[in-house]
DNA sequence: ATACCTTCTGTAACTTCACA
DNA sequence: TGTGAAGTTACAGAAGGTAT
């Protein structure tokens, strides 16, 4: 076994094969390079709560884990996260951090899925928890076979806590480059949603509820649990000698779970948000909507040009190759009425694209900055117009306000389930019981609970009353 | 960009009531 | 006094909104 590699001046008082075993693990799980994994000390009380030991960069724990080796292997209570945090700007790059903020906010890389088993406790520990009697062994072997029956995927690392069980599942992007997804808080959310999966289905094996979240710090491999128990964790190696990894879709379709599609948020990424991934999705809005309004033979002499400038700013922003854009603008130019160009002076396309490519970030800036109103103002867009059209983006102020008024989801579903109790209540006498209620709304395909049933009959007597 | 706030709904435990 | 049905309440969690 190869010793791990510290600095010549470091003491070595510190077991050298257990630092190989826990930088490989740390490796294994921190996969993100420009990711740190934190790590934390309980202090002298219990109650002292948490102290930063340090945060090692992802791609530097084999050169850097000697800054906290002595401090980690076989000591007593000491912890490190799950999951890959961002340092903060001034942090960004270093191999070693002296302190790092731990909380969701920070979170940059989602390493890996877990679920906390609080089993081997005594009947006197807990009196009402029969589950948690069980030992660890038993507890690990009870994963292994429902994982082996496909109750739950194959886990990646199974880990002895010096009490209890922590149960890995390694993840990967989407894209497949093997790396951990993103933690944007959409991701988080999700996250926190296969956590409860995992626990939902090794409920008999006292899963700790509160142990879901992404923030969460659980004991280094080969430190020890406070009882004197070694914390070890074991890989599962399957048959292309790696453990397993998966993506959040993958565990989501394993546990039959739907992901939900709220009204979208203002500030995602892909819906005109701020930062770089912002002005990309505005801009592919932009340069669609720009489309269907040239289909409709809307772009006309006095606002040609300005418009093939926005449309090729928008391609330009969108990452469109130069090529494409050049394409894309002479298909647009062919649709303005009268095509474009049409008289003797004015600008041939490929000087309106070569302004447009070599603008400087400043003036692209400036040139991004035209008002969606204005616009429709220009081509004599109408609110009905633009709503036919279905423009999702260049649209009167009017429709937008009227988009942002607009009820959500959850709002036309109450709507109508008040619609149909006002309407059901009103031809039976006497009013049937809240739960009867629920359930003939259940039957209507109206999914609520005699809970909710209730409130909206307050508020519609209270309606009732008003006028 | 983030923390914090509001709204909506479900879960679960509680209280109240009628009736035997 | 026990039982079950019905009503009430507290709280959690998610979605969505807003202020800084």
């Amino acid at each position: 076994m190869r010793a791990p590699q510290i600095d010549a001046d470091t003491p070595k008082h510190y077991d050298a094969p257990l630092a190989r075993e826990t930088i490989d693990l740390l490796k294994l799980i921190h996969r993100r390079n420009d990711a740190y994994v934190g790590f934390y000390e309980l202090g002298e009380q219990r109650s002292g709560g948490f102290k930063m030991m340090g945060a090692i960069k992802a791609d530097c724990i084999e050169s850097h884990f000697s800054q906290v080796a002595e401090r980690v292997l076989g000591k007593k209570d000491v912890y490190s996260t799950v999951n890959g945090y961002w340092p903060g700007a001034k942090g960004n790059g270093l191999p070693f951090l002296k302190w790092m903020g731990k909380n969701c906010g920070f979170l940059r890389a989602l390493n890996a899925c877990y679920v906390d088993l609080d089993v081997g406790r005594t009947m006197e520990d807990k009196p009402d928890f029969p589950d948690s009697w069980k030992t660890w062994r038993e507890a690990m072997a009870e994963v292994g076979q429902l994982a082996d029956e496909g109750e739950i995927p194959q886990p990646s690392i199974f880990a002895r806590s010096g009490r209890g069980v922590y149960v890995f599942w390694l993840l990967e992007n989407e894209k497949g480059t093997g790396d951990p997804p993103p933690a944007f808080s959409r991701d988080q959310r999700r996250y926190k949603q296969i956590n409860k999966a995992f626990q939902k289905a090794l409920l008999s094996l006292a899963p700790d509820p509160a142990a879901k979240d992404a923030a969460r710090i659980l004991r280094v491999p080969n430190s020890e649990h406070r009882n004197g128990q070694p914390v070890r964790f074991v890989v599962q190696y399957l048959g292309d000698g790696k453990p397993p990894t998966y993506t959040m879709t993958e565990l989501e379709e394993h546990f039959g779970m739907q992901r939900k599609q709220g009204k979208a948020r203002r500030n995602q990424p892909d819906n005109g948000g701020r930062g770089k991934a912002g002005h990309i999705g505005l801009n592919r809005k932009r340069a669609t909507d720009l489309e269907i309004i040239a289909k409709h033979g809307l772009i006309k002499k006095g606002f040609r040009h300005l418009m093939l400038r926005n449309y090729a700013t928008c391609l330009f922003v969108a990452n469109e190759a130069p090529k494409e854009v050049t394409n894309s603008l002479k298909r647009m130019a062919r649709k303005c009425i009268p095509p474009y160009p049409s008289e003797p002076n004015d600008t041939p396309l490929s000087e309106i694209v070569n302004a447009v490519l070599n603008q400087n970030g400043e003036e692209r800036y400036e040139a991004g900055k035209w008002k969606h109103g204005t616009v429709c103002l220009q081509l004599a867009i109408s609110h009905t117009k633009a709503r036919d059209m279905g423009l999702q983006t260049i649209i009167p102020e009017s429709l937008r306000k009227e988009r942002e008024n607009a009820p959500t989801e959850a709002q036309e579903r109450r709507e109508c389930r008040r619609k149909w109790l006002a309407e059901t209540i009103s031809s039976l006498s006497p009013k049937p019981p809240l739960r009867v209620l629920a359930e003939m709304a259940n039957q209507a395909g109206l999914t609520c609970t005699y809970q909710t049933i209730r409130r909206d009959l307050k508020l519609l007597s209270a309606d009732s009353v008003q006028s």
